[in-house]
DNA sequence: GTTCGTATGTGATGTTATTACATTAGTCAA
DNA sequence: TTGACTAATGTAATAACATCACATACGAAC
């Protein structure tokens, strides 16, 4: 993988309409956005999201079933690193960091217990600072 | 909320069913598994489960999309803490644990950033030890 | 140009969760 | 006891999220 990667035209829509968007989509929001783009189906959206997961260009959120284009693209300092999410249930705003401590605490239990991690996901719902203020 | 929470009759239904298996459970599986006590639609097992989680009684897998009873239900240990999941996706098996120093990282980050977090969730998929070596 | 892997198109289906509305059962006060 | 209120339940329909199965197109390697 280049730090640039070639990308097909269905996966560039779908990358597009996440960088376009200033929070999380759902596969379907992105499926309506994309329908003057030629796109009819489900699986023309889900096929992209796969791919762009695989290349670590977008983040699935697991607590809100949406995708989110990665905030630090040509950051790869927690490339190795788990990445935690703070999502605001009023805004919708994401915010990305990783942190090591954690991620070593988590690599201890794993380490400890036998188990062998895949895919590790951190996401705090709450209500973001401009939004509990407000 | 006491010690041993007061369940109605489908709470009751749904808790044991969640207590009998030995892993995490679909909503749908639930239901599927208390038709013969009279369940006939999904409501009644999210209503159900609303309410468990609302007691702390089981917990909610996010990634994915099922639940578990807790496994330390007379342990409040971690009842101000944040609970992390280790789920094998090889046998389903669900370990449960806390960490203090996760959990003062993750209130580390939300205090500085002015978030106020109400549910945070960390999952951790992989194999687990048995199917490791197996 | 044939072969092969990758990407794409499309319809149908499977899975997870909620909305809307009706009904039942228990509590409490007048 | 009645009425009013609240919580729980029953049921159908629908929404939201995701995958399967199969057909077609495109590009690189030989």
């Amino acid at each position: 993988m280049t730090a640039t990667q070639e990308l097909t035209k269905n996966q560039s829509l779908v990358f597009d309409a996440l960088t376009r968007a200033d929070g999380p989509l759902s596969a379907y929001t992105i499926l309506d956005q994309l329908r003057d783009n030629g796109f009819r189906a489900p699986l023309q959206v889900y096929r992209a999201l796969d791919k762009l997961l695989d290349y670590g260009m977008i983040h699935r959120l697991e607590s809100i079933n949406a995708f989110v284009a990665c905030a630090h693209p040509h950051d790869h300092s927690h490339s190795h690193g788990m990445t935690a999410f703070a999502i605001c249930e009023k805004c919708g705003q994401v915010s990305e960091f990783s942190d090591d401590v954690i991620t070593a605490r988590v690599r201890e239990w794993t380490n400890g217990n036998g188990f062998k991690p895949s895919k590790t996901t951190i996401e705090i719902r709450g209500v973001c600072a401009s939004c509990g203020t407000a």
